[in-house]
DNA sequence: AATAAAACATACAGATTGTACGCAAATATG
DNA sequence: CATATTTGCGTACAATCTGTATGTTTTATT
């Protein structure tokens, strides 16, 4: 039996960041020391150091699948909308159903920001949901005064909607959440056209 | 030169979180190590491990301190108030001053989090910002329908809070963010007023 | 003054991370 | 096709870090 080395690679590449997400997700980062990562894999940390740099590459690993993943789902799930509330309430929808996957949110919106920085989490997609509501606002707002103000109410509902989804994660009641974020864009596009 | 027990506990406990918050600031909560720490207090680690259980115990330490003072400072600039929407604004506007303090964000909203957990997050008084939210919002859903959205609608504000002061001290535009907030509160209180 | 207890320093054991090195399988080269 | 080379990965090692155990000095107790 004899694989390609390409296929060696990915897939020992995806045993790791499995095993990895496994455990950063039980555990957290701090806590799972990387042999156990690597027994899990069914490697050695050779491998791992082979394939990452070090362990906070494997976690960034972790991360760029997990938010692919939702940036995905989000891309699916926005499917044909009519007006602009609909397309924004829509995509909270959806980005609320991508986030339900166990262990997203702990990955994404507590490990991640700590691990990474922040810094490093805005250039790796993290904002790829904030752009897809950024452009949703932009109909909002758009021609209303205040204008200017698309990116801190981008930057201020984005942060709202990942509140949210931590809390309806750690068994929240969704439909009040949803509710409320309906409340606060309708107040929104009212107090815009006044 | 003989100083009492407490007067001794106390300096060294505040020189161990003080030489603390420097590093975690500075370097963040895992790339510090202890021996660093107690070298920066002039002490060693014997000290440190006298008077907390660990180095997360120190942490914590730090974080409460920290957290502490933002209630305090909060409570101090929310003086006299006329309207509720007014109460609202002043406190966002005290909020933003006591988390403008340097480091400040890092600890409370990046690092604490992760270290310690969403769940002795609450339980720290991180909070008490929120609870001061909530009696200000409860002015404004007070009566209508809706109501019930109480709990929502002030997680959902308090983390756009949070994501404004980081925006803030991250260099962000300051008057924007304050304007969006005044606009979904404003948006908010016209919309429960239908 | 003598004893107890608290504050702290020193020494140590275990665990963890990243690196150096070695070997075997796969790919490249003549 | 044979040999050289690179790639994947396992093993061994050194450095560091954390928490504990044990000693020493300073303050409190009686």
């Amino acid at each position: 039996m004899s694989r390609s080395n390409r296929e060696r690679t990915e897939a020992t590449r995806q045993a790791l960041i499995t095993a990895g997400r496994r455990l950063f997700v039980d555990r957290g980062y701090a806590e799972t020391p990387t042999p156990d990562i690597v027994t899990a894999a069914g490697v050695t940390r050779g491998a791992l150091y082979h394939h990452f740099e070090d362990k906070k590459a494997l976690f960034r690993a972790v991360v760029e699948q997990e938010a692919a993943a939702v940036a995905l789902a989000i891309e699916a799930g926005s499917a044909d909308v009519t007006t602009p509330r609909q397309a924004l309430l829509a995509g909270a929808s959806a980005y609320f159903d991508a986030m339900a996957v166990e262990g997203r949110t702990r990955l994404l919106l507590l490990e991640a920001p700590a691990v990474l920085g922040p810094f490093d989490m805005a250039a790796l997609d993290g904002d790829h949901a904030e752009a897809s509501l950024r452009s949703g606002l932009l109909d909002v707002v758009k021609g209303s005064r205040s204008e200017a103000l698309l990116g801190p109410l981008t930057a201020l509902l984005s942060s709202a909607f990942d509140r949210a989804a931590l809390a309806i994660a750690g068994g929240g009641d969704r439909a009040g959440y949803e509710a409320a974020i309906a409340l606060l864009l309708d107040g929104l596009t009212d107090e815009l056209r006044r």
